[in-house]
RNA sequence: GCCGAAGUGGCGGAACGGUAUACGCGGUGGUCUCAAAAACCAUUGGAUGUUGAUCCUUGUGGGUUCGAAUCCCACCUUCGGCACCA
């Protein structure tokens, strides 16, 4: 029954019936058509499809429909991210075994997905908790086991207290470093775990960013991520012999090393510790132990530490230099141990000054900056007048000149005008560009550590009987110290530039351009270390300590040691019976029958891991698992179909799985690749990431704060397409926005006022027949919508897309009254306006489709295609602006020349008046948009 | 601190070298109605002005250009990521 008026509710539940009837979306293996893989990100089962789901996924399906209307064969399949934590803490709280909560869940969102409207292919559905799908999840551990990509080992791991389990790196958030999944603040913990080698693939998944058309953002948090830095490896010595391997980005500062620095928790503390410090020590190494533990909520970061009593020796100028245990020197990056040189790094720096230890400058300053601070005291009265004269910039500040020195040549200058007039029992110092200390008999340069001694011990001596005014110099350690109490020289004491090497043996000289290669070749030549590239990625810690997850098909045999399950026996089936504590340990460390087994090697008694793996692992893996889910044979997935779907054509979702999802995919698909199952390097040709839906009052969406939108209200009063497309319209999509309710109510006023001009007679009739003017104009609003709507679906700007189309409609509403009713023309434009909707508002186009007598169905209809010379203006407004100002606005032909259309514009009252009392310089046309005349 | 994104009417946003504020929301006035809602029509950045019109306005300050929201430099604010990574 044909209903005048537009009634979301019926017509969206009749067509969605229909598309199901005629299996509208169901794939269609056609090798003559170019494949279009759409995917988005599949979500996790937790029972009710948010309105933020809505957001990732309808604008997902209407490209994806453009797509198909393009020509492409689009596949675009659901599936469900189905285990985690929230069904395992279901079931303590409330009793439900977590595998009735999630398919309960799964059952009640693929109502809610239904209702979207989407071209979801169901029949390719995968749901990741099911025996079927994880088989294949613990197949690929097996493969990865295999060839050496998961290992087991025993370190320092991250645990969420609150969901009792380890977490990846990855996993752990914010300044508090909290867990992602629920907030609370990680602990530290010693554990033996599962890792996947990621790390060997840090260089291809920074290479390989090159293959994808992925969003910079993207792309750029993954290298950040994966920190590639550049140096050596240097092997330096304790004074007893042992090695202590260091990893540093700046070689070219070797001869700058003062000290070094281990890890609280490096293995040769122990050893090298002296009985003397071996209580200090224990202590610092406890409390640092402990720090880790504690959250680490202070970001003021005072250095700290202790001297272990023993020496090392610095391989490339036998200098003795202390070493010292420092938590800010991390076990996990490098080699836990560091050389420290505090002329170039800050945190050395600062680390120096604390100690008193030594830090001799070996880097020249780019800039050329030296400063100098002299006591007036101590020079000739004449002095202040010498350097104006020999053109030398000074401030007085109080009994001291501030002098600022640029160049070699004005130090050298300076130099000689300060041994002329420095008095007897002073010295002045110059710093920055040049280091020397200025006697009253000799310049000292401050060139090497035995240098720093002598000059301090000089110094100390000269105001010795002046304690009270020179205590700096007096307490302090190392000559840079004494030069650091000086606030003005701060800024000079200290830089990490790539200057030239000096104060370097005879590496001195060397520019620093080349220093860093050059110092690496020689030592390599030297074999005292080698080039190394450095990661600051880990790898992938895998295991979770809870129940609702694939288990790990590992076995531990007291004979055999730990065994791999059989690829036969898989999957290793989650026990049905399992009991769950309040605790939220795992059920499986206590279940006796899945706990024993027999060793499939010795076939003696054998225990069972118990730790699942990561959820993350079963969505590295389920755009292949949708080419043939559940797959029978010896594959994952049917090899012959997904040769012709992989990979992944355009991926959307959100960014906060720049550095989990989205960097452990990409890696195992590379693994997939050397396993030779796959023959690309990239599971997504391209990528797009939405931001994020907030609440009305523009904050982000939650219980507490009450501001939450159920987008089932809405689909039942207002239909799925008002929502879909108001979610399209809010703005860019990759920007978010926020939720509106008086917002969505004017798109709904919009399809009803397409279903009006589509459905509704006009109120009244013209007799006279369209003028070809008439005729014209219509066009040109059809095709000139057509070409914008299609460039802005290309783009994903369904929010310009939409505006188009409106303003398109407001045409036809008008025109509607006119002659140009009924015409081809007419047709035309209306039948172009319902295939340009239908991506966005799939039933009501489609009902709107079927009473413009078109054949079922609207989605299978070619995209318009817009005609340049229809689309073209024959009338233009002419901007006519004297001296970039507007003065007038001409409507005139599209074609106009630039003589006519100036003289048309001289003629402007408004022009000439503009134009009074001054010459015109220039004119400046710009053929259909603006004539400026430039005047003085 | 480093990396990335963004600052435009009352609000969401459009334009990304050439008419700033498209499109929508909201507001105001009107039509319809006994009335209201809905719908429809008109109007809507600010200031000055009787009119013609003029001036101001895209976070701030400079610059390039005939012309800058748009390009360049410096800064401020907000959001996201990383952060003692040697």
């Amino acid at each position: 029954m044909a209903e005048l008026r537009y009634n979301a509710i019926t017509i969206e539940a009749k067509w969605r019936q229909r598309w199901a009837e005629t299996g509208l979306y169901k794939r269609v293996q056609d090798p003559d058509r170019p494949k279009h893989y759409a995917l988005t990100m599949l979500p996790y089962t937790s029972g009710d499809l948010h309105i933020g789901h809505w957001y990732a996924m309808a604008p997902s399906d209407a490209r994806a429909r453009y797509m198909r209307m393009k020509g492409y064969n689009v596949w675009f399949p659901p599936g469900f991210d189905a285990f985690g934590l929230p069904a395992e803490n279901a079931a303590i709280r409330k009793g439900i075994h977590p595998f009735k909560w999630t398919m309960d869940n799964v059952e009640h969102m693929r109502t809610q997905l239904r209702a979207m409207g989407a071209m979801w292919d169901w029949d390719h559905e995968a749901v990741t908790c099911l025996p079927e799908y994880y088989r294949w999840t613990q197949w690929f551990f097996l493969k990865f086991y295999e060839h050496g990509l998961a290992y087991r080992a025993a370190g320092t791991v991250d645990f969420c207290p609150n969901c009792n389990t380890t977490l990846a790196r990855e996993q752990v958030w914010g300044e508090d470093r909290h867990c992602e999944r629920c907030g609370t603040p990680v602990m530290k913990k010693d554990l033996e775990q599962w890792y996947f080698r990621i790390t060997d693939y840090a260089q291809q998944l920074l290479d390989d960013m090159a293959k994808i058309d992925w969003p910079e953002r993207v792309l750029a948090m993954q290298q950040n991520w994966i920190g590639r830095s550049e140096g050596a490896h240097v092997v330096f010595h304790s004074e007893l012999g042992d090695e202590i391997p260091i990893y540093t980005t700046r070689p070219d500062t070797l001869w700058g090393a003062s000290f070094m620095v281990l890890a609280p928790e490096h293995p040769l503390v122990t050893r090298l510790t002296t009985p003397e410090q071996r209580a200090d020590v224990e202590a610092y190494r406890l409390a640092a132990s402990r720090q880790s533990e504690i959250e680490r909520l202070s970001t003021e970061k005072v250095k700290t530490g202790v001297f272990i009593g023993a020496y090392a020796v610095n391989p490339v100028n036998r200098e003795r230099i202390p070493i010292w245990i420092a938590d800010y020197v991390l076990m996990a990056y490098g080699t836990g141990a560091i050389m420290g040189v505090p002329s170039h790094d800050e945190r050395d720096f600062d680390f120096a000054l604390k100690f008193g230890l030594p830090i001799l400058p070996v880097i020249d300053r780019i800039d050329g900056l030296a400063k100098s601070l002299v006591l007036c005291d101590s020079v000739a009265p004449a002095f202040a007048t010498g350097l104006t004269e020999a053109g030398l910039a000074f401030e007085q500040a109080g009994p001291f000149l501030q002098v600022t020195l640029q160049g070699a040549e004005q130090i050298d200058r300076y130099v000689s005008l300060v041994r002329q007039s420095l008095r007897p029992g002073y010295w002045v110092d110059v710093v920055g560009a040049r280091w020397l200390f200025i006697f009253d008999d000799s310049v000292m340069p401050f060139d090497s550590f035995a240098a720093d001694r002598t000059i301090l011990a000089r110094c100390q001596d000269l105001v010795r009987d002046q304690a009270a005014d020179f205590g700096a110099v007096i307490n302090a350690s190392t000559t840079m110290e004494m030069l650091y109490s000086v606030e003005w020289y701060r800024d000079a004491l200290y830089h990490a530039e790539y200057g030239d090497m000096i104060n370097s043996g005879h590496f001195t000289g060397t520019l620093g351009a080349t220093a860093k290669a050059t110092v690496t070749a020689w030592l390599e030549e030297q074999g005292l270390g080698h080039h190394e590239v450095n990661y600051r990625m880990h790898d992938w810690l895998i295991s979770r300590q809870r129940y609702w997850g694939a288990p790990i098909p590992m076995v531990y045999c007291d004979a055999c040691g730990v065994v791999p399950v059989p690829y036969d026996d898989l999957p290793v089936v989650l026990p049905e019976d399992a009991e769950f504590m309040p605790t939220g340990e795992s059920p499986l460390k206590y279940h006796e029958g899945f706990l024993n087994t027999t060793c499939p090697q010795c076939g003696g008694p054998a225990r069972r891991e118990t730790d699942t793996m990561d959820t993350f692992m079963c969505s590295s893996w389920y755009h292949y698992a949708y080419v043939t889910p559940y797959h029978q044979g010896d594959t994952p997935w049917n090899v012959k179909e997904g040769q012709y779907w992989l990979p992944v054509d355009q991926y959307t979702g959100g960014i906060e799985h720049a550095t989990m999802h989205l960097l452990y995919t990409r890696f195992f698909t590379k693994v997939l690749r050397d396993l030779g199952m796959v023959d690309f390097d990239e599971p997504m040709r391209r990528l797009f990431c939405q931001g994020m839906i907030l609440g009305e009052d523009n904050e982000k969406m939650s219980k507490s704060r009450g501001n939450v939108v159920n987008p089932d209200d809405y689909v039942s009063t207002l239909g799925a397409d008002s929502v879909r497309a108001f979610l399209m319209f809010i703005g860019p999509w990759e920007l978010g926005g926020s939720w509106s309710s008086t917002g969505i109510e004017g798109i709904n006023r919009f399809i009803n006022r397409v279903w009006n001009v589509v459905v509704d007679a006009p109120e009244m009739t013209v007799n006279e027949p369209a003028t070809p003017e008439q005729i014209r104009e219509l066009r040109r609003w059809t095709h000139q919508t057509i070409r914008e709507v299609t460039a802005d679906f290309e783009s994903f700007k369904f929010n310009t897309a939409l505006a188009a189309m409106m303003k398109f409609n407001n045409n036809l509403v008008k025109a509607k009254q006119t002659a140009i009713y009924g015409t081809p023309a007419w047709q035309e434009a209306v039948s172009t306006l319902v295939l340009l909707m239908a991506p966005i508002t799939p039933h009501v186009s489609e009902e709107l489709w079927e009473r413009l007598g078109q054949p079922y169905s609207v989605h299978q209809q070619r995209w318009p295609e817009h005609d340049e010379e229809l689309a073209k203006d024959d009338e233009i407004t002419l901007i006519v602006q004297v001296n970039g100002r507007v003065r007038a606005r001409l409507e005139v032909p599209a074609e106009i020349g630039e003589q006519e259309a100036c003289d048309l514009a001289m003629v402007q009252p408004n022009v000439s008046r503009s134009l009074e009392g001054v010459q015109i310089r220039k004119v400046i046309f710009v053929p259909g948009k603006l004539l400026n005349i430039v005047a003085r």
